[in-house]
DNA sequence: TCAGATTTTGGTTGCGCTACCAAAGTTCCC
DNA sequence: GGGAACTTTGGTAGCGCAACCAAAATCTGA
């Protein structure tokens, strides 16, 4: 009766784990067999009124949860989006993924975060990790990676968006705004406001390259405007208000001739503000202080903040919709979109 | 030679998919079993340097990603934490995720995020299609859940941390402070000042319990002191300093014997801040004003606010490490911690 | 009424990996 | 030198589910 090369007895259930109800289960409770039981749940249609019926009550009476590694494994499909950004201390990457998270667990995905502290190894590290989940996209925070992690990004063959800066080089898809073109406008604001002084103030600018862009936007609008300078601030730490709050006056001691700051971010900014209140620095009169988001928070100072609107949600949003577009085989008007960007000019310049 | 009940004829390799490099791939380039491979990867100090080393040359040079779903059912095992918390626009929450991430990070965990928006439902849902990744562990925000969430919290047999408040009734294991306390704190601290009519002005407060228990804690310590009233303030949405600066004025107008108001978190109570600046209302001459939180701006603004300063990184840090050791079998001092706070005076009260 | 079309259900296999066990190779010490 | 103890490698099976194909049940229409 038995198989001629079988002289291994049948074991035990293996290991002594799992303890958990499995399809099965529910199968033999339901009286069905397991593949209905997993149409029951996957695809409701194509299984009887009657007996979805019986095995939505089992299911519940049991306590049923899926195991998703074991049908991610079977159908090569998992719902499960790695997003890499650098950094959740910053705002506006909260928003963005906030814009990210609505749209895809609309469409029934999770979120895998995974944040990189601007550090392109980690980055590489991260992604590779990630794509042990076998992701049906990848979302990723800028366009500035190592060689590697293209590549792996490239062979994984997967839909992948950068978000965050709009550039002509990307991966697979983009969404954006051009951060080089938000530093001009802002530069071209100022001049036109009469600056001819005017200073960026940043952190960390070599990880913070998106920064970096915005003041070379700057840099160069002024130099082939004429007539005016500018000058970079830098200081190696931090991103909040506090940065903003000493950097004011450090700056206003080290070169007197400033007459415009163009802050980073609205953190910032907002936090120099705040210092020139106490000290009683004029705003815009010793100093104009402008601001890179388009925080809430930048209306509520005094003066209000000059500053540029990001749409951070919104990049969320689109770089989610494009890709769960071409996960589920959309063709795509366009691989890249610009989103854009708005200046606010306020009472702070 | 064949098997009497196969008709059946051999197959293709099945569906089409699935081009990525496996881990028999890997050990068939590199002369080895794959079960040699899995260890060089896994457990690398039980295979002989050797072959360690030609194996990691293949996989490198393959470009191998281990399929984690595969490896996950194998081992009936993830690394795959999930975290849900109600919501990540308040940055209370992003700082204890940020405290959680980089607490199992270091230990090879990954983060699963869900956020709930603060709907009870949402939870449950959440709770249990992240079931279906076998965590070895789960972290929640808050005490509060539906029974059922509990129910399968509990059946699942996982270790749980709930964090933000400090309770005595935990699904398992409870990391965070007495918001109750904390609000008698404060209200201890503005009889003290002397004042005697003390507002709380809070958004959603149903679905912000904490919030709530905070205004409980005020309530029942001014009617404890006697000499001194309460009332509350509750606006139906939004969380930022808008409502901070558009609730000053209002109450202000609706109850002029307010001489202090303690707001549901630093947040709105910089909005109110910044208003009361603007339009030059006395702080703390007409009114005082307190927050919740100790978050950095707090300091910054003019005057400096008075707050309570949680230890919100800390709180995911703990949350985290008490999960882990539980994941590793370390026993633990205790099942629940209390993180405590601290009362920070400064010149708006 | 019965062949053919359609819907609904079930059996078998394998996704890629690791647990378990066994075998082969090494080292050690008396 | 030989056996015990240890280290290193390999074979086999199966984790829980869905794809694929086939079979059964039901519905058409002439």
């Amino acid at each position: 009766m038995d198989p001629s090369s079988a002289p291994m007895r049948p074991r035990e259930p293996r290991r002594g784990r799992r303890t958990a109800v499995t399809l099965s289960d529910v199968a033999a409770a339901a009286g069905v067999s397991p593949i209905t039981v997993s149409r029951a749940l996957n695809a409701p249609e194509t299984v009887s009124e009657g007996l979805r019926g019986r095995v939505n009550a089992t299911v519940e009476a049991l306590g049923y949860v899926p195991n998703r590694m074991a049908g991610a494994l079977a159908s090569a499909k998992t719902r499960v989006i790695p997003v890499i950004v650098p950094s959740l201390s910053n705002v506006v990457f909260v928003e963005v993924i906030e814009g990210i998270q609505e749209t895809i667990e609309a469409a029934g995905y999770q979120m895998l975060l995974g944040s990189t502290d601007y550090d392109l190894d980690r980055e590489a590290a991260l992604a590779s990790t990630l794509l042990g989940w076998a992701p049906p996209g990848v979302l990723l925070a800028g366009l500035r990676h190592l060689p590697r992690t293209a590549t792996l990004l490239k062979n994984a063959d997967v839909p992948v968006v950068e978000f965050m800066e709009y550039g002509a080089r990307c991966i697979d898809m983009n969404v954006g705004l051009s951060h080089v073109r938000a530093g001009a406008v802002m530069a071209a604001h100022l001049l036109d406001r009469g600056y001819r002084r005017v200073g960026f103030v940043g952190t960390r600018m070599r990880d913070d390259y998106r920064a970096r862009q915005r003041y070379d936007g700057m840099r160069r609008h002024i130099a082939e405007a004429g007539g005016a300078s500018d000058v970079l601030f830098e200081y190696p730490s931090g991103l909040g208000q506090a940065v903003g709050w000493h950097a004011l006056t450090d700056v206003l001691a080290a070169d007197p001739q400033v007459d415009a700051l163009f802050f980073a971010n609205d953190e910032m900014a907002v936090g120099a503000v705040l210092r020139a209140q106490r000290d009683g620095i004029a705003v815009p009169g010793r100093v104009a202080i402008a601001g890179f988001n388009g925080l809430p928070m930048s209306a509520l100072v005094t003066p209000a903040l000059t500053t540029i609107i990001s749409p951070r949600k919104e990049i969320g949003r689109q770089a989610a919709t494009m890709l769960l577009s071409r996960i589920n085989g959309t063709p795509l008007a366009q691989r890249r979109i610009d989103v854009g960007f708005v200046l606010e000019p306020r009472s702070s310049t």
